[in-house]
DNA sequence: CGCCACGTCTGCGAAATCCGCAATCCCAGC
DNA sequence: GCTGGGATTGCGGATTTCGCAGACGTGGCG
């Protein structure tokens, strides 16, 4: 009933020839198999998780808290937008001329702005934004993202209806 | 040091003139305030969270419980899809011809689309798609998403760099 | 007005959980 | 074979969670 995770006791926990180019270590099936309990519910006991993946409440405590540490994952309430408030969203493409980094950056530094993300496309960079109502939309689009200097064009996706977001990688 | 959260106490926690017109109850401050709480961290003890919003331990317990059963949020662990061994990840607009609903729900249905959203504009559906590697990735966008009977067209945006992206609705 | 129903908040004791720490284990390097 | 570092375990003590009974405030109704 617990589907217990084997993975033969201590083994590498982190094999350094493992490393991806960022430097982030990569990470054994006990540790995905805590990040899954914790994605099925981030309240879940140490005890808890200890007894699915074959190891002690001690041990899950410190491994979850490096995962903390190293930023590998982050355990919080996620919530829908739409019941906090927040009535307009959209999806932004914007292309750019010269420095493509340094526009995202300043789209990040945007509060309205949830999601940058810089993309191989017709697009150099795909942002979301959350906004309260039309009015704020319509001001953090054309007041202050075009305004940007380098941002040479933007097109718009208003969000009509949100069909799925989930928050399961590695669950599959 | 506390930002006490005043709310002249067992006012209005659903005020049914206020309801969305989606049936979602609308959230009074104190809700909120839980719910920032606990997107700085799921697993704040409610104790800590009630002398933050001013109320007590059981107060936030059961306020808690409501906001999770009402789907209004929940608390996971969320992770950065690099370091959990996804290494492709990229936005695909889709052009329907017919019923869009119908193909959105076909693209929720896939496990490696992780977010799907029907939007105004060039495109009918946005969809965020997570991958393990490249020939997963063509895979998915050619031979599943593309075989779709409905699907006029696809553009695809390869993620290069993601730059932001956080759980904050509300915390602004 | 009195009364009741309903929803929320509080206080409290019992059970479960979290936390820190010292001891142990395991592997790799010398 | 010995040693060092990292991971795991076991264990009390502090903290938190949990369930419940009682209090409080509001609104409906005779």
């Amino acid at each position: 009933m617990h589907s217990e995770v084997v993975a033969s006791r201590s083994a590498d926990q982190r094999d350094s020839s493992r490393e991806s180019r960022s430097g982030t270590p990569q990470l054994d099936a006990v540790s995905l198999a805590i990040i899954q309990q914790l994605q099925e519910d981030g309240r879940r006991p140490y005890a808890a998780i200890g007894k699915a993946v074959g190891l002690s409440e001690a041990a899950v405590r410190q491994r979850v808290q490096k995962l903390l540490d190293q930023g590998v994952m982050q355990i919080v309430a996620v919530t829908d937008p739409l019941t906090v408030g927040f009535r307009r969203q959209a999806m932004v493409g914007v292309n750019v001329e010269g420095d493509v980094e340094s526009i995202a950056d300043a789209l990040t530094a945007m509060s309205e702005v949830e999601y940058v993300v810089m993309t191989a496309g017709s697009f150099d960079i795909l942002a979301e934004i959350v906004c309260e109502d039309d009015d704020h939309l319509l001001d953090v689009i054309n007041k202050r993202i075009r305004a940007l200097p380098g941002v040479r064009s933007t097109e718009s996706f208003v969000y009509l209806k949100l069909k799925k977001q989930t928050y399961m990688w590695g669950t599959r």
